[in-house]
DNA sequence: TTGAAAGCGGTACCAA
DNA sequence: TTGGTACCGCTTTCAA
């Protein structure tokens, strides 16, 4: 099914067949009709790829998820995905996903999509503080929008919830229910989020004039339960533990378990994400929640913008993360 | 960076360069050195509109997310998809994922990729009975494998794992144990997955010559817990509950603590899947596991040789699913 | 208001 | 072993 035979079954040029279908002023109305109607009728649909090489243009959105064996919390950005997806589809773009692990490997995967010009747009997620993709996306002018921020110089468009500001407040209300001795264990400091998150807790720390107790761990349940497991068996323990994501706080929970401390009265735990799980963890956990359909909404626009022709000024924006209380929270014992 | 400038600062004609880049054999091994040095130090990269306007192929195999708006317990086909994007990528593939919410604009997103030709092959995921997407592609004639079987008539190629031995042996183990109530809170039956699994279960109620307990609820946590929640309250309540995922015995965990029992002591509680918080649950899940890895790769391989044109016949594999003995399993009270 | 024709950047046939 | 060239299907000038 192609223009071709469409329009020749019409009796009309390929020219007046695509001018109708793509809505131009120039073709009479009667026209116009007739062809929308055949083409539905034929189930016309026009060859990606000769429109893609005629108009330069790929209509694909690529997504490149930093996979790492051992996963990480995906399912995050799998809802972010289905939040931006409807809105790029409703532009005519595809998302497309692509798995790219982390490593020197990384950027090739970028320079065959830039290169190839395989995308006409990208999303960046875990972003890291020096980060080599925005880098080279920043250098190579391809339209990204990054999901959290990074270290890189440059204007580019991000959304990123505020770490810091979450982790101060929720520090400062275990203070105000007497927690002096609050630790937290900390994603790998290269994640951005890790450093934002890890902020917040240490200045609402030092503003109470306490010292900061910060263990760091691979940012997965089996990380944090090693590192939850050291920091109570401290002599003078933590009786409040922050943890950098909800699955560090799954593995937090269990260490306490093992340490045989009841949560919440012998120990505090908090975690990042609001992930399913966390509701139905034992007891459920109390976190944090950065609304990811607003996310994926604000990326989405940004990015159709970016590629749209608009300069990335103004494109940067940190969204408000939501406290949600659940019962992994008490005043110490 | 075209083939045409290429060819001019190599002072050879398009075609000889195209040729020594796919490597034909009729091209002299010394132009062909040259000719791939060039391209390597001038960055070349074929335009993939182009060839895929000219091959007729895109190089594209997409996987399509049955995503709903707020529920994604699909780490699971992340992984699935880490498995298989190698496969994928060292035959020159893109893997790209889609999102498409069941329902019935679901089929528009299929009819999309096939009559745009935007992909060589496609991943159907999540399987039903009566599934659509399956019918659709069977009678388009467009290359794809499923992860998990259906209803629908028609060779095609699959890889599941064996739910309903899983699910039998399971239960022949609790009934070992010495349960005799034991109940199964069953995910949906338009999923395939569901019905094996059920089918399982029954099978080896029957063979014991108990009577079945079958709920059936919404694939998550929140279903589960309220379908437990109803099962638990019953005058005579089960001593044991499969759940036909992790995410649903995650709900029954959770039931249960809400009725005061203790799990493994007063309720036995099995799920399916091993998701990375099933260790982390509390207690410890015991699970069944599908490997992923070995199922991904398989699926890539049959999709492959489909594209290359191969047959269906005998690409159904059932694969057998793992036991994980962890700690929500015990005799009965 | 319509149509002819020139490409977009490759691939592959045919000839040299 | 190499080069010329006709497409692939669509968009978009330019003329009619």
């Amino acid at each position: 099914m192609s223009l071709k035979t469409l329009a020749q079954s019409l009796g009309l040029s390929i020219t007046t067949v695509s001018r109708a279908l793509d809505g131009y002023a120039d073709v009479a109305p009667g026209t116009r009709e007739r062809v929308r109607a055949a083409a539905d009728a034929m189930g016309y649909r026009p060859n990606a790829a000769a429109r893609r090489l005629r108009r330069g243009t790929t209509e694909v959105v690529m997504l490149v998820l930093p996979t790492l064996p051992g996963r990480f919390d995906e399912p995050l950005y799998i809802e972010l995905m289905g939040a931006m997806g409807g809105l790029f589809a409703a532009e005519g773009f595809d998302l497309t996903l692509l798995a790219a692990p982390p490593g020197v490997e990384e950027i090739k995967t970028y320079r065959r999509i830039v290169e190839g010009r395989r995308a006409d747009g990208l999303v960046v997620v875990r972003t890291r503080r020096d980060d080599a993709r925005i880098h080279y996306l920043l250098q190579a002018g391809l339209p990204f929008v990054a999901m959290g921020r990074s270290d890189v110089p440059g204007i580019y468009p991000f959304v990123d919830g505020d770490g810091t500001a979450a982790f101060r407040d929720v520090t400062r209300r275990l203070l105000a229910l007497g927690h002096r001795r609050i630790a937290h264990v900390a994603a790998p400091s290269a994640f951005a989020f890790a450093t934002y998150r890890r902020a917040g807790y240490e200045a609402a720390m030092a503003e109470a004039g306490l010292p900061a107790t910060c263990v760091e761990a691979p940012a997965d349940e089996v990380g944090a339960h090693l590192a939850a497991l050291d920091l109570l068996g401290r002599p003078t323990r933590p009786t409040a533990i922050l943890a950098a994501t909800d699955r560090m706080a799954f593995g937090v929970l269990r260490a306490a378990r093992e340490h045989g401390l009841d949560v919440p009265r012998h120990l505090s735990v908090v975690g990042h994400d609001n992930v399913p799980a966390a509701a139905f963890a034992d007891p459920a956990l109390t976190t944090m929640e950065l609304p990811l359909a607003e996310a994926g909404a604000r990326l989405a626009g940004m990015l159709l913008a970016r590629i749209g022709g608009e300069p990335p000024d103004g494109m940067q924006e940190v969204l408000p993360v939501r406290a949600i209380e659940r019962h992994s929270v008490a005043p110490p014992p």
